[in-house]
DNA sequence: TTTTTAGTTCGATGTATTGCGAACTAAAAA
DNA sequence: TTTTTAGTTCGCAATACATCGAACTAAAAA
């Protein structure tokens, strides 16, 4: 593949990553900078390489880095003698990421919990199938630990 | 705990259930209309049962119901003699909803694939880092088809 | 001390979204 | 045939959101 073509197709992938990253509840822009960060060669920004690359507004900028920073997406690093802050990608590990999903699986299980307590008929519809759900998702998280236990001694 | 409470108990988990709908992208009446199917111990509702439980207009229930069938969260069904629609929630089987997962999964993970493919230098920062996710989703999408099939076995 | 740099904060503005009510429709009932 | 039922569609109003540019600030450089 030439060097231009291989570049051009950075910049389109920019573009639908930032559409995928829309739909996860990211703002445009935002959605966008995470994808900058990820695709291109050059992996850490500044400010207003970032400005300059996007063509955004300053203001635009500086609330969409505060946003990804506060999400843990991206963060900053600054080099001796140089004012600028350099922003790039974070590389956080596999564990952390997996404790990341099950998070957020206890959370809607903590909440289909209180739906099957708060149920009069314990053997209704929903009732049933949301129990259903609850064994599911409990074989599924007691594995994930066992799962994660495995990679870990592989890497 | 008593009756009264525990209706009252099911209200306020509708709203939260709401609130946590919204953050996966449903539209307010819609994210509390799901929450309505599947806390309350009735657990069919009619077209004007909604109107008149959520206080909502006829045409915004109309949206939200043909959006959540579109989306697949809910059904109705119709009974002999009875021309209205009753709405419940739909209980899909385990097997499918890890499906939709693994789905979701290989769509990043083709992202990710892009991304390397088109970095200049495969030893960058960035590149270790997604390949290194990447080896760790693919581990973990192979395990899941055993997991899977262990847990059919036992159900 | 003054100027420059590297951003931040603050309204303003345009656009999207959400939900409403009124009018409409197709099927069933009277 | 007329009326009722069970919704649907359409246009509007209110609100929320995304982005902007201009003014501001704190630290460093001159």
């Amino acid at each position: 593949m030439e060097e231009s073509e291989r570049i051009q197709k950075q910049k389109e992938l920019i573009e639908f990553i930032g559409r995928h990253n829309e739909k996860d509840g990211f703002q445009p822009v935002t959605a966008r900078i995470m994808g900058l960060l990820m695709v291109m060669d050059k992996e850490e920004y500044t400010f207003d390489e970032i400005v300059e690359e996007m063509q955004i507004s300053k203001s635009t900028v500086s609330n969409a880095l505060r946003n990804l920073e506060l999400r843990g997406v991206l963060e900053y690093v600054t080099y001796p003698g140089d004012r600028k802050r350099y922003f790039r990608f974070v590389s956080g590990d596999i564990d952390e990421m997996i404790v990341e999903v099950e998070k957020s699986m206890l959370q809607k299980l903590d909440i289909i919990k209180q739906i099957i307590e708060l149920k009069k008929n314990p053997d209704s519809r929903n009732a049933k199938f949301l129990k259903n759900v609850l064994e599911g998702m409990n074989f599924f998280i007691e594995h994930l630990e066992k799962l994660k236990a495995e990679y870990k001694s592989k890497h």
